[in-house]
RNA sequence: GGAGAGAUGGCCGAGUGGUCGAAGGCGCACGCCUGGAAAGUGUGUAAGCUCCAAAAGGGCUUCAUGGGUUCGAAUCCCAUUCUCUCCGCCA
């Protein structure tokens, strides 16, 4: 949620912004400054009603206590008028505010003064790229063949338990990815990221804060009775540790690191990209998170990309990093990096990882702030997060380019945590 | 799931209708003391919104959450959520 701070004081650079991810908010703009200045001349009257009633208030007590019962009871009858009216002003104040505040939900974040214009994906612009893309041998298969072959994942048994997007991992299949967990949370815990477990189901002020809620409940499970939802990434627990939280400016930065499972409905994604592990239901993923102070985010989010650029070299994969353009942001980003692999089997670039700046927008929702040393006034800090790494694709990558006539090789970096070298 | 008790500031904890944004302690910050530190001592120490060009200073809200009673609620009533104890069940 962008700050009314900002909306206010720099409306038009946050229009010409806000057209950057194709977002025209000349209108919505316009109309939250309307219901902002609605909203505080309602609450000068309200507050001189209350601070009326409670001034006679105070006096009714101070004279009962010294006995002029008669006066007290007279001063009361003033009151029943003020408290009709500031019930009505109170109502007014509420309905201002809540009105207000579905406004500002529904305006994106600003998109940092780096990202190039563009409407979807071919307006991405590579930033770099690494690895190399394999030549395959003669009758090569797209990894929903070999996971068959070696029996490795079984998506047929994943629709018999759940339903589509739900597979089963078996064997060396499971075993890799237990592999995979293990050896990017151990690279993500020596460079620093504390190691979290959270809860896999958030209350509904979580998913508030990490921007699923209002807007993208569609595309989480939501447990009905007890009114909760499966995590769609570990951001969303992770992130909202620090939702209500005063940070001290020295405990910049902190860096968390979690395995967890994600759960995404998808609802409305088909046709040819959701083959095989390219889009699940169900899908393991380690997220670094990051808390930082304002002035250092972007040096921080260059940091995190470097680091996950790091694990595909590790796994030697062939990969290319994106600066996503306005079109293809997310609403809740202000820089966006995506990590590709490719993957030789079915010829095709696969998202591995999104590693994003979102500055205070999350922050501000989550009344996540900070002070500065000796400082008395609070500021808001800002969140950023990025995949390191989802499996899926990973495992997708890994089994594609790494076939031969004599089974899949495993990276040399996994074997240790495999136990084995090959899948065969 | 049943029965009972409870929810107060960064933490502990007092407070059963007005003088309470809240005693006291701990913690923290600054000062004094000290060669330096500890101890001791003094002062200060919530957040959000709002008025003011800004600072200073005011106003409003907040004692789990939402409602209610009252001129006035941390305090009384109702609902919800959560925590603890006992019983039951159980990885």
């Amino acid at each position: 949620m962008l700050t009314l701070k900002v909306i206010r004081e720099s409306k038009d650079e946050v229009i010409k912004r806000l057209a950057v991810k194709n977002f025209d908010g000349k209108e919505i703009i316009e109309k939250v400054i309307a219901l902002d200045d609605q909203r505080k001349a309602i609450q000068i009257e309200l507050d001189n009603n209350l601070a009326e009633q409670n001034s006679i208030a105070k006096q009714i007590g101070k004279l009962f206590s010294e006995g002029k019962t008669d006066e007290a009871n007279s001063a009361k009858q003033r009151t029943s008028e003020l408290k009709e009216l500031s019930k009505v002003l109170s109502q007014k104040f509420t309905d201002a505010e809540k009105e207000l505040n579905k406004a500002l939900v529904k305006i994106p974040n600003l998109p940092h003064t780096s990202v190039p214009l563009g409407h979807g994906a071919n307006d991405n612009v590579e930033v770099r790229s690494g690895g190399s893309i394999p030549k395959l041998h003669e009758g090569a298969q797209p990894h929903w063949e070999l996971t068959k072959k070696y029996d490795i994942i079984d998506f047929e048994l994943g629709v018999k338990l759940t339903g589509a997007g739900f597979p089963v991992y078996k064997g060396k299949g499971a075993k890799l990815q237990r592999a995979l967990i293990n050896f990017f949370l151990d690279e993500n815990t020596s460079a620093g990221y504390q190691e979290i477990q959270p809860p896999l189901m958030v209350n509904e002020d979580s998913g508030y804060g990490t921007g699923q809620l209002p807007d993208k409940d569609s595309q989480m499970y939501h447990v009905g009775l007890d009114n909760f939802y499966l995590i769609p990434t570990a951001e969303v627990p992770v992130t909202n540790i620090y939702r209500d939280v005063v940070l001290n400016a020295s405990q910049f930065p902190i860096k968390m690191t979690a395995y967890t499972p994600c759960f995404r409905r998808e609802a409305g994604s088909y046709g040819k990209d959701v083959r095989g592990l390219n889009r699940l239901h169900q899908f393991d993923k380690v997220e670094i998170v990051q808390i930082q102070h304002p002035d250092k985010s972007y040096e921080t989010l260059e940091e995190m990309v470097s680091h996950v650029e790091n694990l595909l070299k590790k796994l030697e994969l062939p990969y290319r990093i994106l600066r996503l353009c306005g079109g293809d942001m997310s609403f809740t980003s202000a820089l966006t990096y995506d990590f590709e692999v490719y993957s030789a089997g079915q010829e095709k670039w696969l998202e591995v990882s999104s590693t994003s700046n979102f500055e205070s927008f999350q922050a501000n929702r989550m009344m996540l702030r900070f002070k500065e040393e000796g400082d008395k006034k609070t500021q808001i800090a800002h969140t950023l997060n990025g995949s390191a790494l989802a499996l899926p694709r990973i495992v997708a990558s890994i089994l594609e380019n790494n076939q031969t006539p004599e089974g899949i090789r495993i990276p040399k970096v996994l074997q240790k945590f495999c136990g084995f070298e090959m899948i065969d």
